[in-house]
Order: structure tokens, then sequence, then C-alpha cells
DNA sequence: GACGGTGAGACGTTTTCCGTCTTATTGTCT
DNA sequence: AGACAATAAGACGGAAAACGTCTCACCGTC
């Protein structure tokens, strides 16, 4: 058995493939030669081709994404904490990619519509399917998606368009920005700032 | 009359999608769109399309890099201190010229086709040129040609590959690198250290 | 109003890319 | 050894993109 199967390989080599010459110029040869694969290989495990294939790395990207912000709240057991941790994590990791900076320099349209608009569904069902069972103990599933859903909305538009009042990269000014929020949402769940046991 | 004529808008276009896609992946209609002109009118200007486009982005650049180094060493009247000044700025101006860097890291073959196949006989070209009547106080044509011929090549070969013997944009280093032989070669050319009146 | 330069875009051709398929090779398992 | 699965290499036809040329309408200048 590989230790890299195949895919991984494959995927890799589109990453890489992207950042060099921009997803609009890229051609499934390039990847497969970047792969150091066969074109039949590739569309043997990626059926349907470049699109297929870009599908499964932006997924891969977006779980790889969350499965490091979780691992980075991991331990946290207050419920403003963990929130706001979630969100000052998520945006310096968003600032910090830098697979994300070159893509977004040089080709800004389709970076932007995978995270504001074709893309946005799934990765809110990503981050449901992260974030939900670690907002468990504090909240139930119907209050625990919409506010899942509003905090990846704003981390994504405070991170493409930075504002002057806030920087979600930072823990007290996030937390300021969140507190408001939080405090009025926390009483209807009818759970406890602390988790249940 | 215009600013700035439609050659050079072009040209600057060029450069710009060479940076952002790499040589092998610009298209003409690329290159049309990011100059702002249509394709009629860039056919018009480049007969021959882009092979002509390309060897004439190369001219310009090869003329700004000589005009630029020529300007650096203006008022150096001894023989010696011109050539090392000379190896050491094109050296220097080598390593700062970031288009050059982001092409060499993305698309090395091109380049240094450029710096050392096809390129290498226009280079010397440019360089006769320009360095020729610098060097006339100083040395006869049929000396001068073959000493910048070598300084060409040598400058060359160190920028793209560097030795641990000597660093040529290093003044002190590089004179002691190029002082043997310009000594050898001094006494060869019947003119004296100081220039001609 | 004539005129040169330009943008928009139609056109036929050439090149590239796509996705599928076949064949030969390689390494593995029995 | 022989069967078998996975793969590389590449042929193939159709689709798409890029090329280079051309026409025509437009606009500013003379």
């Amino acid at each position: 058995m590989r230790i890299n199967t195949g895919e991984a390989r494959i995927l890799d080599a589109a990453k890489e493939c992207c950042e060099r010459w921009g997803m609009e110029k890229v051609t499934v040869d390039d990847i497969a030669a970047a792969a150091g694969v066969s074109r039949a290989t590739l569309y043997r495990l990626f059926p349907g081709g470049k699109d297929v294939l870009f599908d499964a790395l932006h997924a891969r990207e977006r779980a790889e994404f969350f499965d490091t912000l979780t691992a980075e709240i991991d331990g946290t057991d207050d419920f403003e904490d963990l929130v706001v941790r979630l969100v000052v994590a998520a945006t310096r990791a968003l600032r910090d990619d830098s697979h994300l900076a070159t893509m977004l320099a040089s080709e800004p349209g389709s970076v932007l519509s995978e995270l504001t608009l074709d893309g946005l569904p799934q990765i809110l069902r990503v981050a449901n399917d992260y974030l939900g069972p670690i907002l468990k103990p504090f909240l139930d599933p119907e209050h625990a998606e919409p506010l899942i859903d509003l905090l990846v909305r704003v981390t994504i538009s405070y991170f493409l368009s930075p504002s002057d009042h806030v920087d979600l990269g930072d823990t007290e000014s996030a937390r300021a920005f969140l507190r408001p929020g939080l405090a009025v949402m926390s009483p209807v769940d009818g759970r406890p700032n602390q988790p249940n046991p």
C-alpha cells in the first residue's frame, strides 16, 4: 500500500498548479504531469475531470481548515470564550493562509465566489458538521445552526474587508464585538453558560 | 499625442500578464485586454503576434537594464574600477530584479533560455553597444568586445549559480576576483590605465 | 468633409484541451 | 509460474480556445 494515496498526490499537484498558473489557466494535463500520474489515472480517481477534482480540492481544504480550527480551540469550557476563540482562530487562519492569499491576489473572482457565493453553502455545511458537536453542550442544534451560520458569514466578511471598528483577529476586540450578541442569545437557549455534564 | 505610446502600454501589460500567468499561459487576448487595447491594435503595432511582442519586450528590458547600469557607473575614470563597478552593479541589478526573480521561480526554462541560449547573443550585442563606448578610452574595440563578452558570461553564470569563492555583488570580492584577469589583459591593449584625453 | 487611428467583432484556420478508450507494462497475490 | 489489478503511454474524435486577418463603424483632428 502506498503512503500517499493517489488522490492526495493529485490534489497536492492541483494546488501547486493553481498557485503557479491560476485556476483559469490550469489544464488537466498540467495537474496530471505535476502529480506524476497519467491522465487515465486522474480520470479514474476523479471521474468528471476538472470540476470534480476542484470540488474535491475545495472540500479537502475546508476540512483541513476546520480540523486545525477545532484543534486550536480544544479544551475551552466557557461558552463566550469558545465562540471568541473560534472567531479569532478562524480569522487568523484565514490571514495566515498563504495559498489563499496568493489565489486572492491573482484571481479574486474565483476565490470570492468560493467564499461568498457558490462555496458558502458548503462552508456552512462543513462548519455545522465540525462546530455543531462542539457547541452541543451549550446550545441545542436548532439554536446552534443559525449561530454558526452567522459567525461564518461575519468572520468571512470581516476577513475579506476589514473594518476600522473591530479586529476579529484580536481576542479582546473580538470579545467586545461578540459579547452583546451572545448575551442576547444566551437566555434564549435555556442552557447554562457552563456546559451540561 | 499620447503620453504613453501604445507600444509601451502593451509591453507593460505583457509584463504584468507574464508575472501573473507565466509566458506559456499568456494569450494575445490576455495582453490586449490588460493593455485596454483591441486585438487589432496589438497586431498592428506588433505584426507577427506574440513572438514579435515578446522579442520587443525582451529588447526593452535589455535596454533598460543597460541604461540603469551605465548610469550607475557614470564618472568612473579608472579602468579596474570601471570593470569592477560594472560587474557589481550588474550582479546587484540582477538580484534586485523582482520580475526576473518571479519568472525564474515560476518558469525557469524560458528565463534560462533567455539568459544562456537564444537570448545571450542579443544580450552580448546590446552589452557591446552600451559598454563599448564606455570602454573606448581604455581599450580599442577589438580588445573590448571579447572582454565584454567574457564579463557578461561570467556575471550571468555567477548570478544564476553563486559560488562559494566569490560574490560578484560585493565590490572587494569582485575586485579580487577580476584583478588578475584585468592585469594580464591590460598590457596587451597598449593603452594607459587612465583614459586617453 | 477627408483622414488616420482605434474598438468591436466576424471569419476561417490552427492549436490546445477534453474525456474516452486501447494496449503494454509493472508489481502483487495465489 | 500464472492470474490479476493498477497504471503509464498514447491514440482518437469532438469541443473549445487561440490565432491572425479582415471589415466596418466610430471618433477626434486637420
